[in-house]
DNA sequence: GGCAATAATGATAATCGTTTTCGTTAGGAA
DNA sequence: TTCCTAACGAAAACGATTATCATTATTGCC
């Protein structure tokens, strides 16, 4: 009753080009790249390659724990990087980058879950910030000097 | 040279009815209102308010101060407590509680600064999880039980 | 109290990032 | 090789937010 594929042969995951360039791009990065990005990447290699397959194929992996996806405010970025880790975003341009701060209390979770009751997936340390280049920018004389997002 | 009313009377910030109506419907709840739920709410009290008012008035009152703006994935989030403390976001419903934790290293934004350089404004620690009714209707047998967001 | 300057508004269109739709293509187990 | 269906591509749809612009109304000042 009720397993017609369910365990006989699991969700059969395939493994196409365009998942695999994907991945190629997040990993051959040592920035934080957002989606489209990537999607830029990908379309310089295969210009067929569709926007949604990236999204899809990003999430993907992000879901697997192959990436790990960093949802700054406004745009969400990648990561190679699989481990939890803070981040900063730059108000003004917002470019991302890691934060090197020892890492977190790894029952920070299990001790929020066991005082919430709620089912604690994981969680996200996010910086907000002005980089040394939008800094130099603005004291250089640059108008308009309000945070944006 | 250049100061036709730059200090001489400040930007001159006006107190309107709706600006009144978006701080009251904020600081009379406890949860964690988006602006579209503070939208509908000022809109009961008078229905020719605007959205693009709200908006305005959450940001402007946020940047005061005078709120505090949650930057959860996909949707803002509104809160009348002032001080910095971690949220956590249910993947499922959307809802946003606050997370009893002790308050954070309050030298933790001027030791990340020191650190990398950049000048920090503020931080979020933001957890993921499922809330307890989801958990509940996803026991009950509600099918679709893939995280969003 | 009246008046002008201009901050702020309301209605609406536009934008942005992301997701959905749906007909087509192509992995990969049999 | 065949078939099932996961995954694709193109395009439209979507939800949240922001910009535009003509109009309104708050405030400092006489």
């Amino acid at each position: 009753m009720e397993e017609r594929r369910t365990r006989a042969h699991a969700p059969a995951r395939r493994n196409t080009r365009q998942r695999q360039m994907v991945l190629d791009e997040v990993r051959s990065r040592c920035d934080h790249p957002t989606a489209e990005q990537i999607y830029e990447a990908v379309r310089a290699r295969d210009p067929r390659v569709s926007q949604a397959t990236v999204y899809r194929n990003l999430h993907l992996l992000a879901q697997e724990g192959q990436i790990l996806s960093i949802k700054a405010p406004g745009v969400e970025h990648f990561d190679l990087r699989r481990d939890v880790h803070p981040h900063m975003v730059c108000v003004r341009c917002g470019s991302v980058v890691d934060v090197p701060l020892a890492a977190d209390d790894p029952k920070l979770d299990a001790s929020v879950s066991a005082k919430t009751g709620w089912q604690v997936l994981d969680h996200q340390l996010i910086f907000r910030g002005v980089c040394p280049a939008c800094a130099a920018a603005e004291a250089a004389g640059e108008k308009d000097e309000s945070p944006r997002q």
